[in-house]
DNA sequence: TAGATAACCGAACGATCGTTTCAGATCAAG
DNA sequence: CTTGATCTGAAACGATCGTTCGGTTATCTA
Protein backbone atom coordinates (compact mmCIF):
# COMPACT_ATOMS: atom_id res chain seq x y z
CA UNK A 1 0.00 0.00 0.00
CA UNK A 2 2.72 2.67 0.85
CA UNK A 3 6.19 3.21 1.65
CA UNK A 4 8.03 1.67 4.62
CA UNK A 5 9.01 4.04 7.06
CA UNK A 6 12.77 4.25 7.56
CA UNK A 7 13.15 4.66 11.52
CA UNK A 8 10.46 3.16 13.99
CA UNK A 9 7.92 5.65 15.71
CA UNK A 10 9.67 4.25 18.93
CA UNK A 11 12.77 5.31 18.83
CA UNK A 12 12.02 8.65 17.28
CA UNK A 13 9.81 9.12 20.28
CA UNK A 14 12.71 8.62 22.36
CA UNK A 15 15.23 10.94 20.90
CA UNK A 16 12.75 13.51 20.58
CA UNK A 17 11.95 13.27 24.10
CA UNK A 18 15.56 13.65 24.89
CA UNK A 19 15.72 16.66 23.06
CA UNK A 20 12.67 17.89 24.90
CA UNK A 21 13.90 16.85 28.25
CA UNK A 22 17.01 18.93 27.77
CA UNK A 23 15.91 22.00 26.40
CA UNK A 24 12.77 22.24 26.82
CA UNK A 25 9.62 22.82 24.59
CA UNK A 26 10.29 26.16 23.68
CA UNK A 27 13.96 26.05 23.35
CA UNK A 28 13.58 22.73 21.35
CA UNK A 29 13.40 23.88 17.68
CA UNK A 30 12.24 21.41 14.73
CA UNK A 31 15.76 21.54 13.21
CA UNK A 32 17.18 20.41 16.02
CA UNK A 33 14.85 17.20 16.83
CA UNK A 34 14.58 16.74 13.10
CA UNK A 35 18.02 16.19 13.25
CA UNK A 36 18.01 14.25 16.50
CA UNK A 37 15.37 12.03 15.31
CA UNK A 38 17.36 11.14 11.94
CA UNK A 39 14.46 12.44 9.74
CA UNK A 40 13.73 15.14 8.11
CA UNK A 41 11.67 18.22 8.77
CA UNK A 42 8.50 17.13 6.48
CA UNK A 43 8.52 13.53 7.72
CA UNK A 44 8.17 14.65 11.31
CA UNK A 45 5.16 16.97 10.03
CA UNK A 46 3.73 14.46 8.28
CA UNK A 47 3.86 11.52 11.22
CA UNK A 48 2.91 14.22 14.06
CA UNK A 49 1.48 16.79 12.66
CA UNK A 50 2.88 20.03 14.37
CA UNK A 51 5.53 20.18 16.93
CA UNK A 52 2.95 20.07 19.48
CA UNK A 53 1.95 16.70 18.48
CA UNK A 54 5.40 15.63 18.06
CA UNK A 55 6.08 16.74 22.01
CA UNK A 56 2.72 15.27 23.44
CA UNK A 57 3.59 11.75 21.41
CA UNK A 58 7.16 12.15 22.74
CA UNK A 59 5.88 13.02 26.11
CA UNK A 60 3.82 9.63 26.09
CA UNK A 61 6.51 7.61 24.81
CA UNK A 62 8.89 8.44 27.98
CA UNK A 63 5.61 8.05 30.58
CA UNK A 64 5.06 4.79 29.45
CA UNK A 65 8.79 4.10 29.03
CA UNK A 66 9.84 5.32 31.96
CA UNK A 67 7.23 5.59 34.68
CA UNK A 68 4.82 2.76 33.03
CA UNK A 69 7.43 0.05 33.16
CA UNK A 70 8.60 0.92 36.91
CA UNK A 71 4.86 1.23 38.31
CA UNK A 72 4.55 -2.01 37.02
CA UNK A 73 7.45 -4.03 38.27
CA UNK A 74 6.58 -2.60 41.50
CA UNK A 75 2.96 -3.40 41.71
CA UNK A 76 4.08 -7.16 41.16
CA UNK A 77 6.04 -7.14 44.29
CA UNK A 78 4.15 -8.92 46.97
CA UNK A 79 5.01 -6.78 49.99
CA UNK A 80 3.36 -3.31 48.94
CA UNK A 81 5.54 -1.27 51.23
CA UNK A 82 8.36 -2.68 49.51
CA UNK A 83 6.89 -1.35 46.44
CA UNK A 84 6.49 2.26 47.56
CA UNK A 85 10.02 2.02 49.07
CA UNK A 86 11.58 0.85 45.86
CA UNK A 87 9.65 3.75 43.58
CA UNK A 88 11.52 6.40 46.09
CA UNK A 89 14.77 4.44 46.14
CA UNK A 90 15.00 4.36 42.30
CA UNK A 91 13.35 8.13 41.98
CA UNK A 92 16.51 9.17 44.37
CA UNK A 93 19.04 6.92 42.18
CA UNK A 94 17.78 8.36 39.42
CA UNK A 95 18.04 11.96 40.07
CA UNK A 96 21.33 11.80 41.61
CA UNK A 97 22.70 9.75 39.08
CA UNK A 98 21.22 12.80 36.51
CA UNK A 99 24.63 14.50 35.58
CA UNK A 100 22.97 16.90 33.70
CA UNK A 101 20.09 17.71 35.84
CA UNK A 102 17.43 16.81 33.22
CA UNK A 103 14.94 16.00 36.38
CA UNK A 104 11.72 14.74 35.23
CA UNK A 105 10.19 15.70 31.62
CA UNK A 106 6.57 14.91 33.50
CA UNK A 107 7.92 17.48 36.48
CA UNK A 108 9.44 20.19 34.20
CA UNK A 109 6.38 20.09 31.74
CA UNK A 110 4.16 20.83 34.42
CA UNK A 111 6.00 24.12 35.36
CA UNK A 112 6.36 25.22 31.46
CA UNK A 113 4.76 28.53 30.64
CA UNK A 114 1.45 29.37 29.10
CA UNK A 115 2.24 27.58 26.11
CA UNK A 116 2.01 24.05 27.48
CA UNK A 117 -1.01 22.43 24.92
CA UNK A 118 -3.96 21.21 26.69
CA UNK A 119 -3.06 17.86 25.94
CA UNK A 120 0.31 17.71 27.43
CA UNK A 121 -1.30 19.20 30.28
CA UNK A 122 -3.46 16.39 30.63
CA UNK A 123 -0.62 13.99 30.10
CA UNK A 124 1.36 15.33 32.91
CA UNK A 125 -1.94 15.38 34.82
CA UNK A 126 -2.78 11.84 34.12
CA UNK A 127 0.56 10.07 34.54
CA UNK A 128 0.91 11.70 38.26
CA UNK A 129 -2.40 10.51 39.11
CA UNK A 130 -1.24 7.16 38.05
CA UNK A 131 1.79 7.72 40.73
CA UNK A 132 -0.75 8.80 43.14
CA UNK A 133 -3.03 5.82 42.15
CA UNK A 134 -0.12 3.84 42.65
CA UNK A 135 0.49 4.88 46.25
CA UNK A 136 -3.13 4.43 47.42
CA UNK A 137 -3.60 0.82 45.86
CA UNK A 138 -0.28 -0.16 47.60
CA UNK A 139 -1.11 1.42 51.17
CA UNK A 140 -4.68 -0.06 50.86
CA UNK A 141 -2.53 -3.65 50.36
CA UNK A 142 -0.49 -3.26 53.00
CA UNK A 143 -3.43 -1.80 55.79
CA UNK A 144 -5.46 -4.44 54.86
CA UNK A 145 -2.53 -6.96 55.19
CA UNK A 146 -1.83 -5.39 58.52
CA UNK A 147 1.49 -3.89 57.73
CA UNK A 148 0.06 -0.87 58.52
CA UNK A 149 -1.49 1.11 61.35
CA UNK A 150 -4.91 0.59 60.58
CA UNK A 151 -5.82 4.34 60.95
CA UNK A 152 -3.72 5.39 58.23
CA UNK A 153 -5.60 6.78 55.73
CA UNK A 154 -4.00 5.70 52.26
CA UNK A 155 -6.23 8.54 50.58
CA UNK A 156 -4.20 10.99 52.49
CA UNK A 157 -1.09 9.34 52.23
CA UNK A 158 -1.44 8.71 48.57
CA UNK A 159 -1.63 12.33 48.09
CA UNK A 160 1.63 13.07 51.03
CA UNK A 161 3.84 10.75 49.00
CA UNK A 162 3.11 12.34 45.30
CA UNK A 163 3.71 15.85 46.95
CA UNK A 164 7.32 13.99 47.87
CA UNK A 165 7.93 13.32 44.51
CA UNK A 166 7.35 16.42 43.09
CA UNK A 167 9.47 18.18 45.92
CA UNK A 168 12.35 15.48 45.10
CA UNK A 169 12.15 16.34 41.33
CA UNK A 170 12.40 19.70 42.13
CA UNK A 171 15.30 19.82 44.41
CA UNK A 172 16.84 17.78 42.20
CA UNK A 173 17.57 20.36 39.57
CA UNK A 174 18.83 22.59 42.17
CA UNK A 175 21.14 20.64 44.43
CA UNK A 176 21.07 16.61 43.24
CA UNK A 177 22.50 15.90 46.66
CA UNK A 178 22.06 11.99 47.60
CA UNK A 179 21.28 12.91 51.11
CA UNK A 180 19.16 15.69 51.04
CA UNK A 181 16.99 13.50 48.49
CA UNK A 182 17.11 10.85 50.89
CA UNK A 183 16.09 12.51 53.71
CA UNK A 184 12.88 14.30 51.89
CA UNK A 185 11.96 10.58 50.88
CA UNK A 186 12.07 9.19 54.75
CA UNK A 187 10.42 12.15 56.27
CA UNK A 188 7.06 10.84 54.09
CA UNK A 189 8.07 7.39 54.44
CA UNK A 190 7.87 7.77 58.45
CA UNK A 191 4.22 7.33 57.93
CA UNK A 192 5.18 3.74 56.77
CA UNK A 193 6.50 2.92 60.10
CA UNK A 194 7.59 -0.41 59.64
CA UNK A 195 9.54 0.38 56.82
CA UNK A 196 12.71 -1.46 55.77
CA UNK A 197 14.94 0.99 55.80
CA UNK A 198 17.55 1.11 52.80
CA UNK A 199 21.17 0.62 53.02
CA UNK A 200 23.23 4.22 52.78
CA UNK A 201 24.29 4.44 49.29
CA UNK B 1 24.79 64.82 33.14
CA UNK B 2 22.30 62.82 31.25
CA UNK B 3 18.87 62.45 30.33
CA UNK B 4 16.42 60.91 33.58
CA UNK B 5 15.21 57.75 32.73
CA UNK B 6 11.37 57.93 31.71
CA UNK B 7 10.42 54.94 33.70
CA UNK B 8 11.58 53.71 36.60
CA UNK B 9 13.76 50.32 36.54
CA UNK B 10 11.15 48.88 39.48
CA UNK B 11 8.43 49.45 37.61
CA UNK B 12 10.06 47.83 34.47
CA UNK B 13 11.64 44.62 35.98
CA UNK B 14 8.33 44.40 37.55
CA UNK B 15 6.18 44.48 34.07
CA UNK B 16 9.30 41.93 32.71
CA UNK B 17 8.25 39.70 35.79
CA UNK B 18 5.09 39.48 34.79
CA UNK B 19 5.81 38.66 31.07
CA UNK B 20 8.33 36.04 32.23
CA UNK B 21 6.56 34.90 34.97
CA UNK B 22 3.16 34.03 32.08
CA UNK B 23 4.99 32.56 29.63
CA UNK B 24 8.30 31.06 30.98
CA UNK B 25 12.19 32.19 29.64
CA UNK B 26 12.22 30.95 26.47
CA UNK B 27 8.78 31.91 25.23
CA UNK B 28 8.82 35.71 26.09
CA UNK B 29 10.53 37.48 23.04
CA UNK B 30 12.18 41.04 23.09
CA UNK B 31 9.45 42.43 21.61
CA UNK B 32 6.24 41.64 23.97
CA UNK B 33 8.81 42.85 26.83
CA UNK B 34 9.91 45.90 25.44
CA UNK B 35 6.01 46.53 24.71
CA UNK B 36 5.16 45.52 28.66
CA UNK B 37 7.85 47.42 29.95
CA UNK B 38 6.66 50.85 28.00
CA UNK B 39 10.54 50.92 26.82
CA UNK B 40 12.10 50.15 22.57
CA UNK B 41 13.91 47.31 22.28
CA UNK B 42 17.39 49.07 22.70
CA UNK B 43 16.21 51.00 25.90
CA UNK B 44 16.36 47.14 27.29
CA UNK B 45 19.38 46.22 26.42
CA UNK B 46 21.46 49.45 26.86
CA UNK B 47 20.01 49.18 30.36
CA UNK B 48 20.05 45.32 30.91
CA UNK B 49 22.58 44.43 28.78
CA UNK B 50 20.90 41.27 26.95
CA UNK B 51 17.77 39.42 27.27
CA UNK B 52 19.46 37.12 30.46
CA UNK B 53 20.23 40.32 32.18
CA UNK B 54 17.04 41.31 32.38
CA UNK B 55 15.65 37.97 33.22
CA UNK B 56 17.77 37.44 36.20
CA UNK B 57 17.29 41.32 36.88
CA UNK B 58 13.38 41.06 36.87
CA UNK B 59 13.79 37.66 39.23
CA UNK B 60 16.16 39.62 41.74
CA UNK B 61 13.05 41.90 41.73
CA UNK B 62 10.41 39.46 41.94
CA UNK B 63 12.05 37.28 44.52
CA UNK B 64 12.78 40.33 46.89
CA UNK B 65 8.96 42.11 46.08
CA UNK B 66 7.26 38.43 47.24
CA UNK B 67 9.16 36.69 49.17
CA UNK B 68 11.33 38.89 50.74
CA UNK B 69 8.82 41.22 52.06
CA UNK B 70 6.69 38.29 52.85
CA UNK B 71 9.63 36.63 54.95
CA UNK B 72 10.69 39.78 56.85
CA UNK B 73 6.97 40.67 57.77
CA UNK B 74 6.44 36.56 59.03
CA UNK B 75 10.09 36.83 60.63
CA UNK B 76 8.72 40.06 62.77
CA UNK B 77 6.10 37.90 64.56
CA UNK B 78 6.22 37.17 67.91
CA UNK B 79 4.95 33.69 67.67
CA UNK B 80 7.46 31.66 65.60
CA UNK B 81 5.42 28.84 65.21
CA UNK B 82 2.78 31.35 63.84
CA UNK B 83 5.10 32.81 61.46
CA UNK B 84 5.34 29.11 59.81
CA UNK B 85 2.58 28.21 59.66
CA UNK B 86 1.66 31.81 58.16
CA UNK B 87 3.45 31.02 55.74
CA UNK B 88 1.85 28.32 54.37
CA UNK B 89 -1.13 29.91 54.28
CA UNK B 90 -0.21 32.33 52.75
CA UNK B 91 1.19 30.18 49.87
CA UNK B 92 -1.76 28.84 49.68
CA UNK B 93 -3.81 31.60 49.25
CA UNK B 94 -1.50 32.66 46.62
CA UNK B 95 -1.61 29.48 44.77
CA UNK B 96 -5.56 29.10 45.02
CA UNK B 97 -6.13 32.61 43.88
CA UNK B 98 -3.82 32.18 41.18
CA UNK B 99 -6.42 32.08 38.09
CA UNK B 100 -4.04 31.79 35.44
CA UNK B 101 -1.99 29.41 37.41
CA UNK B 102 1.22 31.20 36.66
CA UNK B 103 2.55 29.50 39.77
CA UNK B 104 6.08 30.76 41.21
CA UNK B 105 8.58 32.45 38.66
CA UNK B 106 11.29 30.77 41.10
CA UNK B 107 9.92 27.37 41.00
CA UNK B 108 9.43 27.53 37.30
CA UNK B 109 12.38 29.14 36.66
CA UNK B 110 14.10 26.11 38.39
CA UNK B 111 12.83 23.45 36.05
CA UNK B 112 13.53 25.75 33.37
CA UNK B 113 15.40 23.73 30.52
CA UNK B 114 19.29 23.72 30.16
CA UNK B 115 18.79 27.47 28.77
CA UNK B 116 18.96 28.88 32.40
CA UNK B 117 21.29 30.81 33.42
CA UNK B 118 24.14 30.09 35.68
CA UNK B 119 23.24 33.36 37.11
CA UNK B 120 19.46 32.23 37.05
CA UNK B 121 19.84 29.36 39.02
CA UNK B 122 21.91 31.16 41.71
CA UNK B 123 19.22 33.54 42.29
CA UNK B 124 16.78 30.89 42.78
CA UNK B 125 19.36 28.54 44.67
CA UNK B 126 19.76 31.24 47.04
CA UNK B 127 16.08 32.40 47.28
CA UNK B 128 14.86 28.99 48.26
CA UNK B 129 17.82 28.98 51.03
CA UNK B 130 16.35 31.99 52.34
CA UNK B 131 12.88 29.92 52.71
CA UNK B 132 15.01 26.93 54.39
CA UNK B 133 17.02 29.36 56.66
CA UNK B 134 13.40 30.90 57.65
CA UNK B 135 12.00 27.39 58.85
CA UNK B 136 15.01 26.76 59.85
CA UNK B 137 15.32 30.13 62.36
CA UNK B 138 11.88 30.14 63.44
CA UNK B 139 11.76 26.38 64.54
CA UNK B 140 14.90 27.14 66.67
CA UNK B 141 13.05 29.90 68.02
CA UNK B 142 10.36 27.68 68.86
CA UNK B 143 12.11 25.00 70.30
CA UNK B 144 14.24 27.33 72.69
CA UNK B 145 10.76 28.75 73.81
CA UNK B 146 9.39 25.32 74.24
CA UNK B 147 6.60 25.52 72.19
CA UNK B 148 8.20 22.96 70.28
CA UNK B 149 9.40 19.25 71.27
CA UNK B 150 12.97 19.07 72.11
CA UNK B 151 13.73 16.46 70.07
CA UNK B 152 12.69 18.45 66.97
CA UNK B 153 15.26 19.11 64.25
CA UNK B 154 15.43 22.26 63.12
CA UNK B 155 18.01 21.77 60.15
CA UNK B 156 15.82 18.92 58.80
CA UNK B 157 12.14 19.77 59.70
CA UNK B 158 13.65 23.06 57.55
CA UNK B 159 14.41 21.05 54.98
CA UNK B 160 10.83 19.17 54.69
CA UNK B 161 9.48 22.51 54.72
CA UNK B 162 10.71 23.79 52.09
CA UNK B 163 10.10 20.27 50.00
CA UNK B 164 6.57 20.96 51.00
CA UNK B 165 6.73 24.63 49.30
CA UNK B 166 7.95 22.88 46.46
CA UNK B 167 5.26 19.99 45.89
CA UNK B 168 2.58 22.55 47.29
CA UNK B 169 3.71 25.09 44.11
CA UNK B 170 4.27 22.36 41.65
CA UNK B 171 0.94 20.48 42.38
CA UNK B 172 -0.98 24.31 41.74
CA UNK B 173 -0.22 24.53 38.17
CA UNK B 174 -1.86 21.24 37.85
CA UNK B 175 -4.78 21.14 40.25
CA UNK B 176 -5.24 24.14 42.31
CA UNK B 177 -7.45 22.57 44.62
CA UNK B 178 -7.56 24.30 48.24
CA UNK B 179 -8.01 20.97 50.08
CA UNK B 180 -5.66 19.38 48.45
CA UNK B 181 -2.94 21.97 48.94
CA UNK B 182 -3.48 22.35 52.54
CA UNK B 183 -3.52 18.90 53.16
CA UNK B 184 -0.48 18.61 51.78
CA UNK B 185 1.01 21.81 54.11
CA UNK B 186 -0.60 19.99 57.08
CA UNK B 187 1.19 17.15 56.08
CA UNK B 188 4.17 18.26 56.87
CA UNK B 189 3.33 20.84 59.71
CA UNK B 190 2.42 18.18 61.86
CA UNK B 191 5.55 17.94 63.14
CA UNK B 192 5.03 21.49 64.70
CA UNK B 193 2.37 19.65 66.95
CA UNK B 194 0.89 22.67 68.99
CA UNK B 195 0.68 24.72 65.97
CA UNK B 196 -3.37 26.76 65.52
CA UNK B 197 -5.56 25.33 62.20
CA UNK B 198 -6.24 28.37 60.58
CA UNK B 199 -10.28 28.22 59.83
CA UNK B 200 -11.32 26.11 57.32
CA UNK B 201 -11.59 28.45 54.10
C1' DT C 1 23.30 79.40 26.81
C1' DA C 2 26.66 75.95 25.01
C1' DG C 3 28.52 71.58 25.43
C1' DA C 4 28.63 67.04 27.12
C1' DT C 5 26.49 62.85 28.33
C1' DA C 6 23.30 59.48 28.81
C1' DA C 7 18.57 57.61 27.44
C1' DC C 8 15.60 56.72 24.05
C1' DC C 9 13.15 55.33 19.53
C1' DG C 10 12.67 53.49 14.85
C1' DA C 11 14.66 50.74 11.69
C1' DA C 12 17.33 47.28 10.33
C1' DC C 13 20.76 43.27 10.83
C1' DG C 14 21.54 38.19 9.98
C1' DA C 15 19.85 34.10 11.93
C1' DT C 16 16.50 31.05 13.06
C1' DC C 17 11.68 30.00 13.97
C1' DG C 18 7.51 26.59 12.72
C1' DT C 19 5.64 25.15 8.68
C1' DT C 20 4.72 24.07 3.75
C1' DT C 21 5.71 22.87 -0.95
C1' DC C 22 7.25 19.75 -4.32
C1' DA C 23 9.49 16.36 -6.75
C1' DG C 24 11.36 11.92 -6.24
C1' DA C 25 11.86 7.49 -3.75
C1' DT C 26 9.76 3.29 -2.06
C1' DC C 27 6.78 -0.50 -1.42
C1' DA C 28 2.00 -3.18 -1.25
C1' DA C 29 -1.75 -4.43 -4.12
C1' DG C 30 -3.68 -5.65 -8.62
C1' DC D 1 4.98 -4.37 -14.33
C1' DT D 2 1.79 -0.95 -13.46
C1' DT D 3 -0.73 1.58 -10.29
C1' DG D 4 -1.25 4.38 -6.43
C1' DA D 5 -0.73 5.64 -1.87
C1' DT D 6 2.80 6.82 1.51
C1' DC D 7 7.07 8.43 2.95
C1' DT D 8 11.11 11.31 2.53
C1' DG D 9 14.83 15.04 1.76
C1' DA D 10 15.94 19.60 -0.07
C1' DA D 11 14.53 23.96 -0.44
C1' DA D 12 11.91 27.71 0.54
C1' DC D 13 7.88 30.32 2.81
C1' DG D 14 6.79 34.47 5.74
C1' DA D 15 7.34 35.55 10.41
C1' DT D 16 9.84 36.39 14.30
C1' DC D 17 14.01 35.80 16.94
C1' DG D 18 17.92 38.43 19.85
C1' DT D 19 20.63 42.13 18.94
C1' DT D 20 22.76 46.42 17.04
C1' DC D 21 23.16 50.97 14.81
C1' DG D 22 22.17 56.14 13.83
C1' DG D 23 20.09 59.78 15.00
C1' DT D 24 17.18 62.38 18.16
C1' DT D 25 15.75 64.00 22.65
C1' DA D 26 16.24 65.32 27.27
C1' DT D 27 18.93 66.69 31.25
C1' DC D 28 23.07 67.90 33.70
C1' DT D 29 27.42 70.90 34.24
C1' DA D 30 29.74 75.09 33.40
Amino acid sequence: MSRTRAIDDADILDRAAAVFWHHGYAASSMRVLAEATGLGGAALYHRFGDKDGLFVAALRRYAEEGLGERLARLSALADPVAAVCGFFDELIRLSVGDRDRRGCLLVNTALDGAAMSPAARAVVRDRLGEIEAFFRHQLGRARQTGRLAADLDPDLTAELLLGTVLSIRVMARLDPDHGRLRRLADGALIALKPCPEDPPR
